[in-house]
DNA sequence: AAATAAAAGTAATATTTATCACATATTGCA
DNA sequence: TGCAATATGTGATAAATATTACTTTTATTT
């Protein structure tokens, strides 16, 4: 397997909503419209951003920060299934289906977050048949990573679903191309994304640490070797 | 726990992509619009409508009959994540994200489904500001409906996740009100769709049917007390 | 209706994952 | 700075799930 057959096979884009392509392709016009009505917030590390079953009450737009994704499963433990970074939107989901919010976002780090309030978002919305088509598109993107996500989540083991997670956090946390992605997460919260135990996770991470794979400082996550990443996560099995 | 409260927690709405609610808010202007262009099919059981990796040619109405949704996972294994049922649309997500289908869906019995080729479609849609909106709603409630299905997926055991998958099944396959709910789907099927091997889904189903909350007849499965799956599903846990 | 293929079911065993009961670090803040 | 709270980590064990190797039953085809 070469590295063209290994980037077809872990593709970012096949994990990634992409909602910050949106202003790649907006008009100038819309963009400054959009633009025009945010008004900007600091959010501290792990604040909520909007809950579950709230009612929504306008649209954010992360301009600078992290933010989990979460569902309340079993007994209120969270299940991370997304984490967002720079640039992408949160919130619209509810907004378009007219319903309470699905899932709760909270940041991970001190987040810069635009805020566009209900009816002026959709008073653009509804004006601009570019804007949703743009957002229908994101959706229908949407789709497909969410039905992966299942997938994974479903048929992989632990060991794969970390190996998997750890590729996808090296991206998200990744800075500049040179240095090595520092993946800065509790351990609770990585555990709740790839859905194990706690425990279990440690245990995982202490033998990715033993074939130095991996190394660890503190809470912060150093990928030394991704290509065995790769191979431990089995997802070139499932191609040709 | 009364009768309201189970309702509350196993909310058929949180497992249904809805689509079908589509013709319900349309005006009968672009419903008759819709009408003209969709070319009527006959699909036999077991055939493919649409297939992952595919080129989208247009959209499909399931008028009458049962399609399995999935996607390829581990060893080429599919993961079943939905069944769609009479009134519902398929294959729009990969048209309006203008990518491959990132799924496929096959019948599970005869069916008969109809077909407009994308670029009638896309014309009606790209002129149509109330379409746009409707299926915008519809993609943003599919959001909900997925991370849901994550959490379960990630969270759920699978005995619970088969009570919970059988509940649904009893909904999708009910004909009438008065009769016991007939589930038609093969084992492995089923077991694609719980997310467990074929063995293991057989020994929970034998246990079910010792206890009398199920019976079996060839490949067909009568519920017989819905409230006891309700219990081992441990859906009420995560209230309140 | 027999032959063949496919699906369903069984049992034993191996492997993975969760849980429990702790010990030790680390962090936040009074 | 030190105390409490929270997070991290360890080891033993229990429980759940997957796998292997079959047999039996049910469909399908000639």
């Amino acid at each position: 397997m070469d590295f063209e057959e290994v980037k077809k096979v872990i593709s970012f884009q096949k994990y990634h909503f992409g909602s910050d392509t949106l202003w790649d392709n907006l008009s100038n016009d819309l963009k400054q419209q959009l633009l025009e009505s945010i008004r900007l917030l600091n959010f501290r590390k792990n604040q909520i951003v909007f809950q579950e079953n709230g009612t929504p009450t306008g649209i954010y737009f992360l301009k600078e920060g992290k933010v989990k994704k979460y569902k309340q499963g079993l007994n209120g433990k969270e299940q991370i299934f997304y984490i967002a970074s720079k640039g992408e939107l949160l919130g619209y989901h509810a907004l378009l289906s007219q319903e309470y919010y699905p899932d709760s976002s909270e940041t991970l780090e001190a987040s810069e977050i635009g805020f566009i309030p209900k009816d002026v978002f959709m008073k653009i919305y509804n004006s601009s048949n570019e804007l949703k088509e743009q957002i229908a598109k994101i959706m229908g993107h949407e789709y497909g990573v969410l039905i992966n996500h299942i997938t994974i989540m479903a048929q992989y083991n632990v060991r794969e679903r970390l190996a998997i997670t750890l590729l996808l956090l090296k991206d998200k946390f990744k800075k500049e191309i040179s240095q090595p992605a520092e993946i800065v997460l509790s351990r609770e919260d990585l555990a709740n994304y790839v859905g194990t135990a706690r425990e279990n996770l440690i245990r995982l991470l202490n033998e990715l640490k033993t074939d130095k794979i991996i190394k660890t400082k503190g809470r912060t996550i150093f990928i030394l070797k991704p290509y065995e990443l790769i191979k431990i996560s089995n997802l070139y099995l499932h191609v040709g």
